[in-house]
DNA sequence: AAATTAAATGAATCTAACTCAATATAAATG
DNA sequence: CATTTATATTGAGTTAGATTCATTTAATTT
């Protein structure tokens, strides 16, 4: 065995054995709660001893942090799938609501642990990169909106992210709580809303201001001509 | 000292006591979050032995769902208060959610004690009833906006509802993070949200634009004429 | 004011996160 | 391949802090 082979194979074991852990933990805190949840019990899960947990996480709440990456980024990946089939702007966006709304009704354990990671990491800690990598995913869609002339009354960009994530994650505490409602309804509402607002089709609300200020131009010019 | 003077003496203390160990477990929980607040200095803040706190509040958890629900009904007795003022629906909306935007930023911390509380509270748990109350504000408001037909393409309520406490509830975290950018932007936004979705999509009876047209008429045809 | 009942105390208990000396496994060396 | 060195794992032991409960103190009744 040579050293390139069995450095290879070791760093693979110990690899198999974070995710194992990582694993276990996402099992247990679902299960369980994050009170709830047992360091041994995550130990057993993973079919390691307590000590060993704390090699590769240095105690519950980063190990809970690390939990709540994981699914970020799986969402990711999730939302990137979904969003891939469209290039329509209305319908990528339409897409990502669906997924991000469905995902966090199935999942809605992670509403609450997310909020426990945001609570003690600041603005630039790494934990919280895999959230701002989705929150970035609206963003993406939104100013190519924008950029496409789909959105011609659009607010500041993080007013509609929020209005967007916002609206979805209090829905998805709605519809935790009451399954009969229908998820459709909500999204299908959600984008009407951005059409409605930010697209060419309304936008009632300046348009008569720039009628007046066009008319004002025009006899403007028309006194100066005389 | 007769039976009634003493009772009712000894029930105050008692709810002195009371008082005293929820605002010691406020000021707490806000100071140390909900890991950080220790107990024995919850006991120590109210000037009881720890044991005391125990014969007020079964757990931790209870006492923090206490101080949570008294968060809400003071909140509750706060936007009533905000909303009065006003007769209007659409003013009234803003109203509520300048005060729910403001309260949200000023006391951030509680946006988390709740989802806490949230999370192992089930439908009909007394903690969570100073919550619903005030959810119902919102409520009050905007079917009575339906009901004098302000509001004449209003979705489902509940749609509406998570629309906006949503919207809200996601800038509160934005607004924290970023206090630089303007709580008024979001409010505005989303009260225009409302009036242009769910309004009567003209409505320029009343609106001080026409006037101006007229005359802005009347002067070109005036030049024109010339 | 003695007896009874209710409230308060804080030392003792218990639970679960976390540590670390001892042990086992893997890698490097000659 | 035997030996040394380095690395990973273990689980019993430590510790912090929530919770309990026998004892003490205060209030109420008789």
């Amino acid at each position: 065995m040579n050293r390139a082979t069995s450095t290879r194979t070791q760093r693979q074991k110990m690899e198999a054995k974070e995710q194992a852990i990582l694993n276990a933990a996402r099992a247990e805190f679902s299960a369980m709660g994050v009170e709830g949840a047992k360091m041994s019990a995550i130990a057993k899960r993973a079919s390691v001893a307590e000590g060993t947990v704390y090699l590769y996480y240095r105690n519950k709440k980063e190990l809970l942090d690390a939990v709540v990456s994981k699914f970020w980024q799986d969402l990711t990946r999730g939302a990137r799938a979904a969003i891939r089939k469209n290039t329509d702007t209305i319908q990528r966006l339409e897409a990502l609501a669906q997924f991000h709304l469905r995902e966090l009704v199935r999942e809605f354990d992670f509403v609450g642990f997310t909020v426990r990671t945001r609570e003690t990491g600041t603005l630039d800690s790494p934990s919280l990169e895999p959230i701002r990598g989705y929150v970035a995913l609206f963003d993406e869609i939104f100013s190519q909106g924008v950029d496409r002339g789909i959105f011609v009354n659009a607010p500041k960009i993080w007013i509609a992210r929020d209005l967007f994530y916002g609206t979805l994650e209090y829905a998805s505490r709605t519809l935790h709580l009451h399954p009969d409602r229908a998820q459709e309804d909500v999204v299908e509402h959600l984008i009407s809303l951005f059409q409605i607002r930010y697209g060419k089709t309304a936008a009632p609300e300046t348009s008569p201001l720039i009628e007046v200020n066009e008319r004002l131009e025009r006899i403007e010019s028309m006194l100066k001509n005389q």
